[in-house]
DNA sequence: ACTAAAATTTAGGCGTGCCTAAATATGACC
DNA sequence: GGTCATATTTAGGCACGCCTAAATTTTAGT
Protein backbone atom coordinates (compact mmCIF):
# COMPACT_ATOMS: atom_id res chain seq x y z
CA UNK A 1 0.00 0.00 0.00
CA UNK A 2 1.55 3.41 -1.32
CA UNK A 3 0.66 6.19 1.25
CA UNK A 4 0.19 9.96 0.47
CA UNK A 5 3.70 10.72 2.35
CA UNK A 6 5.25 7.73 0.33
CA UNK A 7 3.95 9.48 -2.71
CA UNK A 8 5.16 12.66 -1.64
CA UNK A 9 9.08 11.26 -0.76
CA UNK A 10 9.11 9.95 -3.94
CA UNK A 11 8.13 12.90 -6.08
CA UNK A 12 10.81 14.58 -3.80
CA UNK A 13 13.52 12.61 -4.76
CA UNK A 14 12.04 12.07 -8.26
CA UNK A 15 12.46 16.13 -8.36
CA UNK A 16 15.96 16.41 -6.76
CA UNK A 17 17.25 13.57 -8.81
CA UNK A 18 18.14 15.75 -11.40
CA UNK A 19 20.82 13.23 -13.35
CA UNK A 20 19.66 9.59 -13.76
CA UNK A 21 22.36 8.07 -11.67
CA UNK A 22 22.61 10.75 -9.45
CA UNK A 23 22.26 10.14 -5.64
CA UNK A 24 19.97 12.35 -3.09
CA UNK A 25 21.55 12.35 -0.18
CA UNK A 26 18.99 12.24 3.05
CA UNK A 27 19.89 16.01 3.83
CA UNK A 28 18.53 17.26 0.82
CA UNK A 29 15.27 15.62 1.18
CA UNK A 30 15.04 16.51 4.49
CA UNK A 31 15.41 20.38 3.50
CA UNK A 32 13.07 20.15 0.92
CA UNK A 33 10.56 18.33 2.56
CA UNK A 34 10.55 20.29 5.75
CA UNK A 35 11.13 17.53 7.96
CA UNK A 36 14.20 16.07 10.29
CA UNK A 37 16.79 13.71 8.66
CA UNK A 38 16.23 10.89 11.08
CA UNK A 39 12.27 11.12 9.10
CA UNK A 40 13.60 10.20 6.06
CA UNK A 41 15.90 7.64 6.97
CA UNK A 42 13.07 6.01 8.40
CA UNK A 43 10.62 6.23 5.11
CA UNK A 44 13.45 5.91 3.54
CA UNK A 45 14.08 2.06 4.88
CA UNK A 46 10.38 1.62 4.32
CA UNK A 47 10.85 2.43 0.77
CA UNK A 48 13.59 1.02 0.11
CA UNK A 49 11.96 -2.36 1.55
CA UNK A 50 9.49 -2.21 -1.17
CA UNK A 51 11.89 -1.19 -3.65
CA UNK A 52 10.81 1.75 -4.37
CA UNK A 53 14.29 3.27 -4.33
CA UNK A 54 17.36 1.80 -3.47
CA UNK A 55 19.58 3.10 -0.66
CA UNK A 56 23.42 2.53 0.09
CA UNK A 57 23.46 3.67 3.92
CA UNK A 58 24.95 7.31 4.11
CA UNK A 59 25.17 7.70 0.18
CA UNK A 60 22.02 8.43 -0.66
CA UNK A 61 19.10 7.24 -2.82
CA UNK A 62 17.61 6.61 -6.15
CA UNK A 63 14.62 5.58 -7.53
CA UNK A 64 13.98 2.07 -9.12
CA UNK A 65 11.90 1.93 -12.25
CA UNK A 66 8.94 1.24 -9.83
CA UNK A 67 10.01 4.47 -7.92
CA UNK A 68 10.32 6.60 -10.32
CA UNK A 69 7.01 5.12 -12.30
CA UNK A 70 5.32 6.45 -9.16
CA UNK A 71 7.01 9.94 -8.95
CA UNK A 72 6.51 10.28 -12.68
CA UNK A 73 2.21 9.45 -12.11
CA UNK A 74 1.79 11.71 -8.70
CA UNK A 75 3.94 15.08 -10.91
CA UNK A 76 1.73 14.52 -13.50
CA UNK A 77 -0.91 14.87 -11.67
CA UNK A 78 0.68 17.60 -10.05
CA UNK A 79 1.41 19.60 -13.13
CA UNK A 80 -2.40 18.93 -15.01
CA UNK A 81 -3.94 20.20 -12.22
CA UNK A 82 -2.16 23.02 -11.96
CA UNK A 83 -2.74 23.78 -15.52
CA UNK A 84 -6.31 22.76 -15.04
CA UNK A 85 -6.93 25.11 -11.89
CA UNK A 86 -5.57 27.93 -14.28
CA UNK A 87 -7.14 27.27 -17.37
CA UNK A 88 -10.45 25.88 -16.45
CA UNK A 89 -11.13 27.14 -13.14
CA UNK A 90 -9.95 30.51 -13.30
CA UNK A 91 -7.40 30.52 -10.93
CA UNK A 92 -4.15 32.79 -10.45
CA UNK A 93 -1.00 30.74 -10.99
CA UNK A 94 0.46 31.59 -7.51
CA UNK A 95 -2.74 29.61 -5.53
CA UNK A 96 -2.67 26.64 -7.84
CA UNK A 97 1.10 25.34 -7.04
CA UNK A 98 -0.44 24.36 -2.72
CA UNK A 99 -3.86 23.48 -4.18
CA UNK A 100 -2.35 21.08 -6.53
CA UNK A 101 0.21 19.32 -3.76
CA UNK A 102 -3.27 18.12 -1.56
CA UNK A 103 -4.94 16.83 -4.54
CA UNK A 104 -2.34 15.02 -6.53
CA UNK A 105 -2.54 12.50 -4.15
CA UNK A 106 -6.32 11.88 -3.90
CA UNK A 107 -7.67 12.18 -7.64
CA UNK A 108 -8.72 8.71 -9.67
CA UNK A 109 -7.33 8.32 -12.78
CA UNK A 110 -10.20 9.23 -14.73
CA UNK A 111 -10.05 12.29 -13.30
CA UNK A 112 -6.82 12.82 -14.50
CA UNK A 113 -7.86 11.79 -17.93
CA UNK A 114 -10.87 13.69 -17.86
CA UNK A 115 -8.13 17.06 -17.08
CA UNK A 116 -5.46 15.59 -19.95
CA UNK A 117 -8.85 15.65 -22.17
CA UNK A 118 -10.44 19.02 -21.05
CA UNK A 119 -6.66 20.84 -21.68
CA UNK A 120 -6.39 18.80 -25.01
CA UNK A 121 -3.32 16.85 -23.58
CA UNK A 122 -1.13 19.70 -22.72
CA UNK A 123 2.88 19.22 -22.27
CA UNK A 124 3.43 22.35 -20.45
CA UNK A 125 2.22 23.40 -17.09
CA UNK A 126 1.77 27.15 -15.98
CA UNK A 127 5.24 27.59 -14.88
CA UNK A 128 7.32 26.31 -18.18
CA UNK A 129 7.63 22.53 -16.32
CA UNK A 130 7.16 19.28 -18.68
CA UNK A 131 3.92 17.15 -18.13
CA UNK A 132 4.66 13.38 -17.70
CA UNK A 133 2.78 11.24 -20.07
CA UNK A 134 0.94 8.53 -18.97
CA UNK A 135 3.04 6.29 -20.21
CA UNK A 136 5.78 8.30 -18.46
CA UNK A 137 8.11 10.18 -21.04
CA UNK A 138 9.57 13.37 -19.67
CA UNK A 139 12.17 15.09 -21.44
CA UNK A 140 12.49 17.47 -19.35
CA UNK A 141 14.75 20.41 -20.93
CA UNK A 142 17.59 21.66 -18.46
CA UNK A 143 17.52 25.94 -18.93
CA UNK A 144 19.90 28.33 -17.30
CA UNK A 145 19.30 30.24 -14.67
CA UNK A 146 18.49 33.72 -15.15
CA UNK A 147 20.75 34.98 -12.32
CA UNK A 148 23.99 33.34 -14.10
CA UNK A 149 23.14 35.26 -17.96
CA UNK A 150 25.69 37.80 -19.08
CA UNK A 151 24.76 41.41 -19.03
CA UNK A 152 23.49 42.14 -22.83
CA UNK A 153 21.90 38.42 -23.26
CA UNK A 154 18.70 38.00 -24.85
CA UNK A 155 16.90 35.46 -23.36
CA UNK A 156 13.45 33.39 -23.21
CA UNK A 157 11.29 32.85 -19.63
CA UNK A 158 10.89 29.17 -20.51
CA UNK A 159 10.30 28.42 -16.12
CA UNK A 160 9.86 29.30 -12.81
CA UNK A 161 9.91 28.26 -9.79
CA UNK A 162 6.14 27.44 -8.47
CA UNK A 163 6.91 26.75 -4.75
CA UNK A 164 6.49 30.51 -3.31
CA UNK A 165 3.09 32.68 -4.54
CA UNK A 166 4.23 35.59 -3.24
CA UNK A 167 7.03 35.24 -5.18
CA UNK A 168 4.99 34.08 -8.50
CA UNK A 169 2.67 37.42 -7.65
CA UNK A 170 5.88 39.56 -8.12
CA UNK A 171 6.76 37.76 -11.17
CA UNK A 172 3.50 37.81 -12.69
CA UNK A 173 3.51 42.08 -12.35
CA UNK A 174 6.63 41.84 -13.67
CA UNK A 175 5.70 39.74 -16.80
CA UNK A 176 8.44 37.70 -15.96
CA UNK A 177 6.78 34.38 -17.59
CA UNK A 178 7.24 31.44 -19.38
CA UNK A 179 7.63 33.06 -23.42
CA UNK A 180 8.39 36.05 -22.07
CA UNK A 181 11.33 37.96 -24.15
CA UNK A 182 14.02 39.94 -21.90
CA UNK A 183 17.03 41.56 -22.10
CA UNK A 184 19.64 41.52 -19.62
CA UNK A 185 20.58 44.86 -19.33
CA UNK A 186 23.07 45.10 -16.60
CA UNK A 187 24.37 43.01 -13.61
CA UNK A 188 25.07 44.67 -10.43
CA UNK A 189 28.89 43.63 -8.23
CA UNK A 190 28.23 42.09 -5.08
CA UNK A 191 24.97 39.72 -5.57
CA UNK A 192 23.75 42.99 -6.45
CA UNK A 193 20.45 43.23 -8.67
CA UNK A 194 19.80 42.75 -12.35
CA UNK A 195 18.91 45.04 -14.62
CA UNK A 196 16.66 43.73 -17.08
CA UNK A 197 14.31 45.26 -20.20
CA UNK A 198 10.94 43.59 -20.31
CA UNK A 199 8.15 44.03 -22.76
CA UNK A 200 10.26 47.71 -23.32
CA UNK A 201 10.59 48.56 -19.73
CA UNK A 202 13.58 48.63 -17.33
CA UNK A 203 13.09 46.43 -13.89
CA UNK A 204 15.75 46.18 -11.56
CA UNK A 205 14.90 42.59 -10.07
CA UNK A 206 17.03 40.96 -7.08
CA UNK A 207 19.32 37.68 -7.19
CA UNK A 208 17.54 35.82 -5.20
CA UNK A 209 14.17 36.60 -7.25
CA UNK A 210 16.44 35.71 -10.86
CA UNK A 211 17.27 32.22 -8.77
CA UNK A 212 13.85 31.20 -9.44
CA UNK A 213 13.92 32.28 -13.34
CA UNK A 214 14.77 29.56 -15.94
CA UNK A 215 15.23 30.80 -19.45
CA UNK A 216 16.88 29.96 -22.85
CA UNK A 217 19.51 31.88 -24.99
CA UNK A 218 18.01 33.53 -27.62
CA UNK A 219 19.89 32.72 -31.02
CA UNK A 220 20.85 36.38 -32.79
CA UNK A 221 17.38 36.92 -35.17
CA UNK A 222 15.35 33.99 -33.67
CA UNK A 223 12.33 34.80 -33.63
CA UNK B 1 -6.59 21.21 14.28
CA UNK B 2 -9.74 19.12 12.28
CA UNK B 3 -8.06 16.28 10.44
CA UNK B 4 -9.77 14.21 7.82
CA UNK B 5 -10.84 11.63 9.96
CA UNK B 6 -13.20 14.17 12.18
CA UNK B 7 -14.37 15.65 9.13
CA UNK B 8 -16.05 12.17 8.35
CA UNK B 9 -16.95 11.50 11.74
CA UNK B 10 -18.93 14.89 11.80
CA UNK B 11 -20.15 14.34 8.45
CA UNK B 12 -21.89 11.05 9.29
CA UNK B 13 -23.04 12.21 12.46
CA UNK B 14 -24.72 15.25 10.72
CA UNK B 15 -26.44 13.00 8.09
CA UNK B 16 -27.44 10.40 10.45
CA UNK B 17 -28.74 13.03 12.83
CA UNK B 18 -31.84 13.44 11.33
CA UNK B 19 -34.44 15.33 13.76
CA UNK B 20 -32.27 17.96 14.88
CA UNK B 21 -32.44 17.41 18.47
CA UNK B 22 -31.84 13.73 17.75
CA UNK B 23 -29.24 11.52 19.87
CA UNK B 24 -27.08 9.25 17.49
CA UNK B 25 -25.74 6.16 19.30
CA UNK B 26 -21.85 4.49 18.97
CA UNK B 27 -23.12 2.02 16.90
CA UNK B 28 -24.58 3.27 14.06
CA UNK B 29 -21.87 5.78 13.80
CA UNK B 30 -19.92 2.82 13.42
CA UNK B 31 -22.29 0.90 11.36
CA UNK B 32 -22.06 3.91 8.71
CA UNK B 33 -18.29 4.64 8.79
CA UNK B 34 -17.41 0.68 8.79
CA UNK B 35 -15.41 0.98 11.82
CA UNK B 36 -15.43 -0.77 15.62
CA UNK B 37 -17.91 0.68 18.03
CA UNK B 38 -14.30 1.53 19.78
CA UNK B 39 -12.81 3.22 17.34
CA UNK B 40 -16.20 5.13 17.58
CA UNK B 41 -15.84 5.53 21.10
CA UNK B 42 -12.57 6.90 21.05
CA UNK B 43 -13.04 9.76 18.42
CA UNK B 44 -16.48 10.35 19.74
CA UNK B 45 -13.99 11.55 22.94
CA UNK B 46 -11.52 13.70 21.31
CA UNK B 47 -14.68 15.83 19.21
CA UNK B 48 -16.39 15.87 22.77
CA UNK B 49 -13.65 17.35 24.37
CA UNK B 50 -13.36 19.87 21.24
CA UNK B 51 -16.54 21.13 21.55
CA UNK B 52 -17.79 19.97 18.34
CA UNK B 53 -20.07 17.55 19.28
CA UNK B 54 -22.19 16.66 23.27
CA UNK B 55 -21.68 13.13 24.26
CA UNK B 56 -24.04 11.53 26.91
CA UNK B 57 -21.94 8.24 27.69
CA UNK B 58 -24.31 5.37 26.47
CA UNK B 59 -26.44 7.78 25.03
CA UNK B 60 -25.59 8.77 21.88
CA UNK B 61 -23.79 12.25 20.75
CA UNK B 62 -25.44 15.45 18.89
CA UNK B 63 -23.83 17.66 17.33
CA UNK B 64 -22.81 21.58 18.99
CA UNK B 65 -23.40 24.06 16.96
CA UNK B 66 -19.47 24.33 15.64
CA UNK B 67 -19.10 21.07 14.55
CA UNK B 68 -22.67 21.20 12.61
CA UNK B 69 -21.01 24.03 10.80
CA UNK B 70 -18.27 21.85 10.04
CA UNK B 71 -20.23 19.27 9.08
CA UNK B 72 -22.13 21.13 6.81
CA UNK B 73 -18.77 22.70 5.55
CA UNK B 74 -17.67 18.95 4.27
CA UNK B 75 -21.13 18.28 2.82
CA UNK B 76 -21.31 21.59 0.91
CA UNK B 77 -17.81 20.68 -1.01
CA UNK B 78 -18.80 16.69 -1.35
CA UNK B 79 -22.60 18.10 -3.10
CA UNK B 80 -20.49 20.63 -4.62
CA UNK B 81 -18.29 18.30 -6.15
CA UNK B 82 -20.19 15.70 -6.94
CA UNK B 83 -22.31 17.99 -9.71
CA UNK B 84 -18.96 19.81 -10.53
CA UNK B 85 -17.80 15.96 -11.69
CA UNK B 86 -21.09 15.23 -13.44
CA UNK B 87 -21.82 18.70 -14.91
CA UNK B 88 -18.35 20.04 -15.91
CA UNK B 89 -16.12 17.21 -15.99
CA UNK B 90 -18.38 14.64 -17.83
CA UNK B 91 -18.37 11.97 -14.75
CA UNK B 92 -20.91 9.33 -14.69
CA UNK B 93 -23.04 9.89 -11.48
CA UNK B 94 -22.34 6.57 -10.40
CA UNK B 95 -18.51 7.09 -10.11
CA UNK B 96 -18.54 10.62 -8.60
CA UNK B 97 -19.87 9.60 -4.93
CA UNK B 98 -16.16 7.91 -4.31
CA UNK B 99 -13.98 10.56 -5.89
CA UNK B 100 -15.84 13.57 -3.42
CA UNK B 101 -15.59 11.51 -0.49
CA UNK B 102 -11.64 12.24 -1.12
CA UNK B 103 -11.58 15.39 -2.89
CA UNK B 104 -14.27 16.95 -0.22
CA UNK B 105 -11.40 16.85 2.44
CA UNK B 106 -8.62 18.79 0.33
CA UNK B 107 -10.01 21.49 -1.27
CA UNK B 108 -9.66 25.05 -0.76
CA UNK B 109 -12.47 28.03 -0.21
CA UNK B 110 -11.86 29.19 -3.45
CA UNK B 111 -11.51 25.55 -4.85
CA UNK B 112 -15.10 25.86 -3.49
CA UNK B 113 -16.01 29.13 -4.67
CA UNK B 114 -14.87 28.45 -8.47
CA UNK B 115 -16.87 25.20 -8.65
CA UNK B 116 -20.12 27.40 -7.10
CA UNK B 117 -19.86 30.02 -10.11
CA UNK B 118 -19.06 27.77 -12.63
CA UNK B 119 -22.12 25.78 -11.97
CA UNK B 120 -24.50 28.91 -11.18
CA UNK B 121 -24.42 28.54 -7.29
CA UNK B 122 -26.66 25.28 -7.68
CA UNK B 123 -29.02 24.13 -4.76
CA UNK B 124 -29.15 19.96 -5.37
CA UNK B 125 -26.54 18.08 -6.26
CA UNK B 126 -26.62 14.84 -8.73
CA UNK B 127 -28.71 12.49 -6.89
CA UNK B 128 -31.24 15.04 -5.70
CA UNK B 129 -29.90 16.10 -2.32
CA UNK B 130 -29.98 19.82 -1.20
CA UNK B 131 -26.34 21.88 -0.98
CA UNK B 132 -25.88 23.80 2.00
CA UNK B 133 -25.30 27.12 1.33
CA UNK B 134 -22.11 28.63 2.06
CA UNK B 135 -24.58 30.02 5.16
CA UNK B 136 -25.29 26.83 5.97
CA UNK B 137 -28.61 27.22 5.55
CA UNK B 138 -30.18 23.69 4.22
CA UNK B 139 -33.76 22.70 4.20
CA UNK B 140 -33.27 19.25 3.30
CA UNK B 141 -37.02 18.21 2.31
CA UNK B 142 -37.92 14.42 3.49
CA UNK B 143 -39.41 12.31 0.62
CA UNK B 144 -41.06 9.06 0.81
CA UNK B 145 -39.07 5.96 0.18
CA UNK B 146 -40.56 4.29 -3.34
CA UNK B 147 -40.55 0.58 -1.87
CA UNK B 148 -42.77 1.93 0.86
CA UNK B 149 -45.24 3.68 -1.55
CA UNK B 150 -48.89 2.04 -2.16
CA UNK B 151 -49.63 0.78 -5.58
CA UNK B 152 -51.81 2.85 -7.99
CA UNK B 153 -50.05 6.03 -6.64
CA UNK B 154 -48.26 8.62 -9.00
CA UNK B 155 -44.53 9.89 -7.76
CA UNK B 156 -41.94 11.81 -8.86
CA UNK B 157 -38.32 10.90 -7.77
CA UNK B 158 -36.88 13.35 -5.57
CA UNK B 159 -33.71 11.53 -4.08
CA UNK B 160 -31.55 8.75 -4.62
CA UNK B 161 -28.90 7.17 -2.45
CA UNK B 162 -25.11 7.88 -4.09
CA UNK B 163 -23.12 5.13 -1.93
CA UNK B 164 -23.76 2.34 -4.36
CA UNK B 165 -21.80 2.78 -8.09
CA UNK B 166 -23.35 -0.47 -9.66
CA UNK B 167 -27.19 0.60 -7.57
CA UNK B 168 -26.99 4.03 -9.13
CA UNK B 169 -26.20 2.20 -12.82
CA UNK B 170 -29.32 0.27 -12.66
CA UNK B 171 -31.29 2.97 -11.61
CA UNK B 172 -30.17 5.39 -14.64
CA UNK B 173 -30.99 2.24 -16.94
CA UNK B 174 -34.11 2.12 -15.61
CA UNK B 175 -34.21 6.12 -15.68
CA UNK B 176 -35.00 6.08 -11.98
CA UNK B 177 -33.35 9.10 -11.25
CA UNK B 178 -34.65 12.68 -9.93
CA UNK B 179 -37.04 13.79 -11.82
CA UNK B 180 -38.85 11.19 -13.54
CA UNK B 181 -42.01 10.65 -13.34
CA UNK B 182 -43.21 7.08 -11.83
CA UNK B 183 -46.73 5.11 -11.26
CA UNK B 184 -46.40 2.38 -8.45
CA UNK B 185 -48.47 -0.31 -11.11
CA UNK B 186 -48.53 -3.17 -8.20
CA UNK B 187 -46.52 -4.45 -5.43
CA UNK B 188 -45.94 -8.10 -5.04
CA UNK B 189 -46.11 -9.71 -1.50
CA UNK B 190 -43.69 -10.74 0.93
CA UNK B 191 -41.28 -8.26 0.27
CA UNK B 192 -41.63 -9.26 -3.56
CA UNK B 193 -41.11 -6.78 -6.36
CA UNK B 194 -42.91 -3.65 -7.53
CA UNK B 195 -43.92 -3.00 -10.73
CA UNK B 196 -43.56 0.55 -12.05
CA UNK B 197 -44.41 2.52 -14.77
CA UNK B 198 -41.48 4.36 -15.79
CA UNK B 199 -41.65 6.45 -19.25
CA UNK B 200 -44.38 4.12 -20.75
CA UNK B 201 -42.87 0.93 -19.86
CA UNK B 202 -43.12 -1.01 -17.49
CA UNK B 203 -40.52 -1.97 -14.78
CA UNK B 204 -40.15 -4.87 -11.89
CA UNK B 205 -37.92 -3.35 -9.41
CA UNK B 206 -36.88 -5.39 -6.11
CA UNK B 207 -38.21 -4.10 -2.53
CA UNK B 208 -34.17 -3.55 -1.49
CA UNK B 209 -33.53 -1.47 -4.68
CA UNK B 210 -36.71 0.69 -3.93
CA UNK B 211 -35.40 1.83 -0.38
CA UNK B 212 -33.09 3.43 -2.10
CA UNK B 213 -35.28 5.74 -3.76
CA UNK B 214 -37.30 8.87 -2.26
CA UNK B 215 -40.33 10.14 -3.98
CA UNK B 216 -42.35 12.95 -3.23
CA UNK B 217 -46.19 12.18 -4.17
CA UNK B 218 -48.13 13.88 -7.23
CA UNK B 219 -51.20 15.92 -6.84
CA UNK B 220 -53.68 14.54 -9.27
CA UNK B 221 -53.39 17.07 -12.05
CA UNK B 222 -50.09 17.95 -10.52
CA UNK B 223 -47.42 19.14 -13.62
C1' DA C 1 -37.08 -6.42 40.45
C1' DC C 2 -33.88 -9.58 38.49
C1' DT C 3 -31.54 -11.39 34.81
C1' DA C 4 -29.91 -11.88 30.25
C1' DA C 5 -28.89 -9.72 25.96
C1' DA C 6 -27.31 -5.78 23.66
C1' DA C 7 -24.88 -1.56 23.46
C1' DT C 8 -21.06 1.02 24.93
C1' DT C 9 -16.78 2.01 26.98
C1' DT C 10 -12.19 0.80 28.69
C1' DA C 11 -7.81 -1.54 28.22
C1' DG C 12 -4.16 -2.78 25.60
C1' DG C 13 -1.92 -3.25 21.24
C1' DC C 14 -0.45 -2.08 16.29
C1' DG C 15 1.22 0.62 12.17
C1' DT C 16 2.21 5.20 10.41
C1' DG C 17 4.95 9.15 10.40
C1' DC C 18 6.77 12.64 12.95
C1' DC C 19 10.18 14.37 16.58
C1' DT C 20 14.75 14.92 19.64
C1' DA C 21 18.89 13.11 21.40
C1' DA C 22 22.57 9.98 21.10
C1' DA C 23 25.54 6.98 18.52
C1' DT C 24 28.08 6.07 14.40
C1' DA C 25 30.02 6.56 9.76
C1' DT C 26 32.10 9.56 6.31
C1' DG C 27 35.23 12.74 4.42
C1' DA C 28 38.38 16.47 4.59
C1' DC C 29 42.28 18.54 6.55
C1' DC C 30 46.62 18.47 8.76
C1' DG D 1 46.94 8.13 9.18
C1' DG D 2 44.63 10.49 12.87
C1' DT D 3 41.24 13.98 14.08
C1' DC D 4 37.33 16.74 13.74
C1' DA D 5 33.20 18.48 11.60
C1' DT D 6 29.35 16.97 9.17
C1' DA D 7 26.05 13.67 7.57
C1' DT D 8 23.41 9.81 8.67
C1' DT D 9 21.38 6.35 11.32
C1' DT D 10 19.62 4.36 15.62
C1' DA D 11 16.98 4.64 19.85
C1' DG D 12 13.17 6.04 22.16
C1' DG D 13 8.98 8.63 22.44
C1' DC D 14 4.48 10.84 20.87
C1' DA D 15 -0.14 11.60 18.49
C1' DC D 16 -3.32 9.60 15.43
C1' DG D 17 -6.71 6.27 14.23
C1' DC D 18 -7.60 1.71 13.87
C1' DC D 19 -8.32 -3.05 16.01
C1' DT D 20 -9.86 -7.05 19.50
C1' DA D 21 -11.06 -8.52 23.99
C1' DA D 22 -12.77 -7.56 28.41
C1' DA D 23 -15.45 -4.80 31.52
C1' DT D 24 -19.37 -2.03 32.22
C1' DT D 25 -23.93 0.11 31.57
C1' DT D 26 -28.38 0.06 29.66
C1' DT D 27 -32.50 -2.30 28.10
C1' DA D 28 -35.87 -5.50 27.67
C1' DG D 29 -38.11 -9.65 29.20
C1' DT D 30 -39.98 -12.48 32.78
Amino acid sequence: MITHAMEDYLKAIYLLQKGKEEKVPTSVIAQHMHVSAASVTGMIRKLASMELLNHNSYHGVKLTEGGEKIAQEVVRHHRLLELYLVEIMGFTWDKVHHEADKLEHVISEEFEEKMAEALGHPTIDPHGHTIPTKEGNLKETSYEILAEIDAGSFVTVRQVNDGIPEMLRYLAGLGLIPGARVQVVAKAPFNGPLCLKIKGCEHHVGREVARNVFVEMSVQGND
